[in-house]
DNA sequence: TAGCAAATCAGAAACGTTTTTGGTTTCTTG
DNA sequence: CAAGAAACCAAAAACGTTTCTGATTTGCTA
């Protein structure tokens, strides 16, 4: 019957076979209103029957879209493993799928290569939008993406704060767990933070020392300590603040991680978390709750982050250009390891 | 000076600057040999000075080549939080950025869109070839790819296993695990096991069994039994077993997962892990070294597993035909919840 | 010095779509 | 019934590369 060709089917062939100019075949295949219903029927069908599919690079070479959407994950995703990551792509997903848009993922692994992976993504063309989170102060992939008006959605806030993002506010959570601490009955509370360089280390940094002043108590900077993004920071920095003899009653750690190690490292001076030192995390990883005895710790709703930032970007490449900065929210999770001062102890 | 143009300068703009024809740009930038080391400078700093980036559309359009190794997420790794997935993911994109390729990852939601993604992509010709894990039996994806002559590598083996693979023995790995509890004293050794559906299962299972035969033990129906890849499967599975009357003495798992909920469940039923029922766990998540008592499990080695996985999908891509299958390691990382039975203790 | 090979580059043809432009029907309306 | 509008479709021009073909120059050998 049919020659049988090896070669993948292309729009022509399909419009030859339907009996129809090239670009009837796409604007039918594309949902253009200009077709009768009938006829864009029949397209479809032969489409199918064909196997055809447009070509991706063919079609965004001429239309400029790529209906794609890249998410840019930051070293400390990559480095050590951290469920973050998971949920929020998940949410992402689900709804650019709903609109018909990809999502991709590409990694930073090193710090520098940010910068270069997104010029490399906007100026080769390879996506209509970006995403990602870690956001700094001043964050120089902003100021690039702002220069070219490319879309975008970020997690975390800059300082300057004037492009679209979704973040926790970190500034309450942080002042909720020094309230929280405060109350128990603790006066000597230290604050083991996440790296200064992201903006909302600082901005949990701020709402500790704002529950501080608040209750009256003087701040004491060896009571904060910036911890990295590694494996055991916390306990390092827990080991220096003991080994000096300061001992807090009290910690609250910019994430788990931090948390757990410090947890670990203050096991080996003796100190048992909750009774002689109260700890609270936050992010509650699947292991906080495990974890004996369980760890205190903030809510992050990931599935939450990864919609709306899913729909956000579906908004500005649909013309939207209102500001749109949305702060999900997070809740005290109370479990083991918040206790009041063992002290104070009936 | 410079009428200011907005436009992306293209290749053509670069060719017109340097005073040479778009083929001698196009060549000099693709690093082909005929091309004076001089003028290939002269150029690559043209196009340096005007910013200028090839179009990823028009390259791919007319060369068929994207420089793009696809990684498809299947749903139990996007489903709940597996950090299986990450480490994975960092191995993979490390060997394929050494020779300038792109790592994209898509998620398959669902379990009957995964065929439809691979379609997409690959007659969509958006990447040069294809990753993915959770293999089965029989695969369709594998005959789809294996029809179309598609490159690609999997995480696990196939029924035919007529193609490239990486992946642990988990035949070995759940005799090795079964037989450490036979030779700790136990008898009654149930198998908790990730789904049939999956090749590596079947692999475990008939391990399993081997393990049992060779010392004599008659298979026990009831005491094998397929849990899900869901947050709780292995806590149903024990609960089931313990209302039943049934009690064995020791207990294999196919993943951490399950064993951790099927420790929870014992626990309601007042029996100790590792005193009253043995455990034995795989894949090594952190969570198994953090949980008391710590989890008995299988190592698995991420960074392994993905740069050769990327080794791999390269050197076909570079023309290697000959069968690639490689085995990588995982030993018995011993804990505290494989002992003796509680019977036999002194 | 002639002739041949190698090195180097230019011109133009693809690659497979989408979109613009415009032309032919068909339908509506006064 | 005429005229204007709406609906529908065809032709052709992009989109920005890579690659094929061939032409020119240069270097080298006989």
């Amino acid at each position: 019957m049919n020659t049988v060709s090896t070669r993948k089917p292309n729009i022509r062939d399909v419009a030859a076979k339907v009996g129809m100019s090239v670009s009837t075949v796409s604007r039918a295949l594309n949902g253009y209103a200009d077709v009768n219903a009938e006829t864009r029927k029949r397209v479809q069908q032969t489409a199918e029957l064909l196997g055809y599919r447009a070509s991706f690079a063919a079609a965004t070479l001429r239309s400029h879209q790529t209906h794609t959407i890249t998410f840019m994950v930051s070293k400390p995703w990559t480095k050590f493993v951290d469920p973050f990551f998971l949920g929020l792509l998940d949410g992402v997903e689900m709804m650019l799928q709903a609109r018909g848009y990809d999502l991709q993922v590409v990694m930073a692994r090193e710090f520098d290569q940010e910068l270069d992976i997104i010029r490399r993504a906007v100026e080769r063309n390879r996506c209509d939008g970006l995403l990602f989170g870690r956001t700094r102060p001043e964050d120089e992939r902003i100021d690039y993406l702002q220069e070219r008006g490319f879309p975008f959605v970020t997690i975390g806030q800059t300082a300057r704060n004037d492009h679209d993002w979704v973040d926790r506010d970190h500034f309450v959570i942080a002042r909720t767990a020094t309230e929280r601490l405060l109350r128990l009955g603790h006066r000597r509370i230290a604050y083991f933070s996440t790296p200064y360089r992201y903006m909302y280390s600082i901005r949990a940094r701020d709402g500790y020392r704002t529950a501080l002043e608040a209750a009256g108590i003087a701040f004491d900077p060896t009571l904060e300590v910036e911890c990295f993004l590694s494996q055991r920071t916390g306990g390092d920095a827990m080991s220096a603040l003991l080994s000096r003899g300061i001992e807090p009653t009290a910690l609250f750690c910019g994430n788990d991680m931090i948390a757990l190690s410090a947890i670990e490292a203050m096991r080996t001076f003796g100190l048992e978390p909750g009774r002689d030192i109260s700890v609270i995390g936050c992010d509650d990883m699947p292991i906080a709750s495990a974890v004996r005895p369980a760890l205190t710790s903030f809510s992050q709703n990931l599935d939450a982050i990864g919609t709306r930032m899913g729909r956000m970007i579906l908004a500005k490449l649909s013309g939207e250009t209102a500001r749109m900065q949305q702060v999900v929210d997070s809740h005290l999770i109370c479990r083991e390891t918040d206790l009041p001062p063992s002290g104070a102890m009936p």
